[in-house]
DNA sequence: AGAATCCTGCCAAGCTTA
DNA sequence: TAAGCTTGGCAGGATTCT
């Protein structure tokens, strides 16, 4: 059969056009499917090409949402490594970025940015010669330190074979330069119709001091065997993908600290697998700080490590120094379904770990050193547990004796005295969460984990509310169920119930509190001065800040009638002038109601005039029909006449028009703040 | 030191849903 | 229509900034 052959043929062109467009799409935000947050920029990509190009992204893809936040590298970096991803090119890199942005690329699992830093033989020249070898010298030591040249590092294709190492062919000075060849402004677009789904992490990554094994970075599908490449950086509590044993990894983050590191508890990276990690180690909480009524951004590492799920690697856990777990079925260690994640530095990708915030009360700082402590846990499935319904045992839990604490070291709230949890942690724990994970402080400083019921998972994603009050409408689809909520964990303590953001740790005592709480990190609404620039993710930031605009003074002193701006200084005034304290019984002041913009967009003013002021989004103040023409109750269909906030404001005398002030009669209300942590 | 901002429990009012 | 949810204001304190 001489006539027939077989025919070939290849686009050479292909792959770099195709990459070319996915480019243009990403700049016009085109099938863009996930954001990345990096400080206060967004980036729009496609969740492919960065999972493709980025093990860090890989991994993180497999459980996060939509948008990711990444905190352990500059946007300015990321851009370029952005940049990089969707050209294949660096181009005209300030040579003072270069180490930074080697350790992003390491940090992120970029394999080329990564290997930048397989220093030159030559060490300060960019050498235009090709590297090779996946050395293994430290990649904190980039050569180029010098801060007036720009490099630019291409990578030929006829380079392939070189087996991804970099090339860096120019080396010159062009301070000039600006690199906005390739740079794609990507719209901060804001998408807030998105589903957006808030991924952050607040832990500076650690410093990985050694180098990481650059050469073995690139594992698109990471893999068990691919783990113990990341050792190397263990010291460092590595970045990227690390993955070191558990046993490694509680030791790092146990037992070292990097210096920058503040107030984080390294985090463990999860398993390659998808959807589950191995380990996860949580930090104590900021119950602490919270429930302190104090938070202070203070560095320090609360020691907790407070379990550690394990899988396939039972025997690491020897030589832990905190924790001794055993395996638990790691099925749905990170549901699925929760779109928050928590990441951290990189090699946490895919732990629904938990990280200590940035900002951990000083207390636990200072407790950190005293409260280390062996924490053995069980994990145990009771037979009558759900599929997914994993219980976790205390079989031992050293007993701190708390008054330790009270020695000077001691911060004051860990001087009071931690509460220790007294729970029966499985039963309780079942009881008050369906929806979500559930700690339970089975210890001092320990928390347990409850994975959330499998079988609720379908509905439970959608779930808003974990309560068990949820009884009726199992419904997956129940509108009102829309918004994933899966900002929170619950927390108990005794009884109970505290809600801990899944990004900060925050614990909040009320729901809402939380919730409010959580648009600072997904500010997914956003609160713009309307006389300025400055945007506040909660509205009574931005209502406190107007005030400043317009000078209002709603506070007045009722001892000598003079008005203040806020309570603050009202109370001051109290305070020093006349020897009273206003947050006594009587009322020494009155709060005028707020006269500019204070009145919610769908609220009315009840006046009984004919029509009705309305604000709408800009402040603008429009009457409406009173009547049930269907136009009431909605701002967005301004109405025409335009009044000013004079028109409906009362200048009062002295009588207080506004008798309604909620603080009346809430002022006594008593906070019931859990013990002094 | 004072101002500005942030934090969090609580509340009330409006909205949505069953 | 009731219950649950959302939103935003308030108190009172803490923290950060100037």
């Amino acid at each position: 059969m001489e006539g027939k052959k077989l025919i070939s043929a290849t686009d050479t062109q292909y792959s770099s056009v195709l990459l070319q467009t996915l480019n243009e799409q990403r700049g016009h935000g085109l099938f863009c499917d996930v954001t990345v947050i990096v400080e206060d920029r967004k980036f729009r990509a496609h969740r492919n090409i960065l999972s493709a190009s980025s093990t860090y992204f890989h991994q993180l893809f497999s459980v996060a949402g939509q948008v990711v936040e990444l905190s352990f590298v500059r946007a300015e970096i990321f851009a370029e490594i952005l940049n990089y991803i969707y050209s294949s090119k660096i181009i005209s890199i300030r040579s003072d970025l270069l180490d930074e942005l080697i350790k992003s690329g390491q940090q992120l699992g970029v394999k080329f940015i990564a290997d930048l830093g397989v220093p030159p033989a030559e060490g300060k020249t960019m050498p235009s010669e090709v590297k090779d070898g996946a050395s293994e010298t430290s990649a904190s030591s980039p050569a180029q330190k010098d801060a007036e040249t720009q490099v630019s590092v291409i990578r030929p294709e006829s380079q392939e074979g070189m087996d991804g190492m970099p090339v860096i062919t120019q080396s010159f000075s062009l301070h000039g330069i600006e690199y906005e060849t390739t740079k794609i402004t990507v719209s901060d677009s804001d998408d807030e119709d998105d589903d957006v789904i808030f991924c952050s992490e607040i832990v500076p990554p650690k410093e990985c001091t050694k180098d990481t094994n650059a050469a073995t970075q690139n594992q698109p599908c990471p893999s068990p065997a691919g783990i113990s490449d990341q050792k190397s950086c263990g010291s460092g509590g590595s970045p990227h993908l690390a993955s070191t044993t558990a046993a490694q990894k509680l030791t790092l983050s146990a037992s070292r600290r990097s210096p920058n590191q503040s107030s984080v508890e390294s985090l463990v990276s999860a398993p390659p697998q998808h959807l589950t990690p191995n380990i996860i180690v949580l930090n104590k909480p900021q119950l602490n700080a919270s429930l302190n009524a104090s938070s202070s951004h203070q560095t320090h590492v609360t020691p907790m490590i407070n379990l550690v799920e394990e899988k396939e690697q039972p025997s690491n856990n020897g030589s832990l120094t905190e924790v001794e777990t055993t395996a638990v079925d790691d099925e749905e260690a990170v549901e699925d379904d929760v779109d928050i994640i928590g990441s951290s530095s990189p090699g946490s990708v895919s732990t629904s770990s938990l990280v200590q915030q940035p900002s951990i009360p000083k207390a636990a700082n200072t407790e950190g050193s005293g409260v280390q402590k062996k924490q053995v846990v069980t994990f145990s499935q009771e037979p009558s547990s759900k599929p997914g319904d994993f219980k976790i045992k205390i079989s031992d839990v050293l007993s701190g004796n708390n008054k330790e604490f009270s020695s000077g070291i001691a911060s004051k709230h860990v001087a009071e005295g931690q509460k220790i949890i007294t729970l029966d942690t499985a039963t309780e724990i079942e009881s008050l969460s369906t929806g979500c994970k559930v700690y339970a402080n089975i210890g001092e400083d320990t928390y347990d984990i409850v994975i959330p019921v499998k079988g609720d998972s379908e509905e439970g994603e959608a779930k808003p509310d974990e309560t068990p009050r949820t009884s009726g409408g199992d419904s997956p689809n129940k509108k009102r169920m829309k918004v994933k909520h899966d900002d929170h964990y619950e927390l108990i303590v005794d009884g109970r119930v505290y809600y801990i953001c899944i990004v900060c740790k925050r614990s909040y005592a009320c729901l809402t509190s939380l919730r409010r709480h959580f648009n600072v990190h997904s500010w997914e609404k956003k609160y713009p001065c309307r006389y300025c620039d400055k945007v506040f993710p909660l509205a009574e930031y931005r209502t406190k800040h107007e005030i400043h605009h317009t000078g209002e003074r709603r506070y007045q002193c009722l001892t000598c009638g003079k008005s203040f701006i806020n309570y603050q200084v009202v109370a001051s005034h109290i305070r020093s002038v006349h020897s009273q304290d206003p947050s006594g019984d009587t009322k020494l002041y009155r709060l005028h109601p707020c006269r500019s913009l204070q009145i919610r967009q769908y609220t009315y003013i009840s006046d009984h005039s004919s029509s009705i002021p309305v604000i709408n989004q800009g402040g603008i103040v429009y009457r409406v029909g009173t009547g049930k023409d269907g136009t009431e109750g909605t701002t967005s269909n301004p109405p025409a006449k335009q009044i000013t906030w004079d028109d409906i404001f009362i200048p009062q005398g002295n009588e207080a028009i506004f008798k309604q002030n909620p603080s009346e009669g809430s002022t006594e209300f008593e906070f019931v703040i859990p013990e002094s942590y």
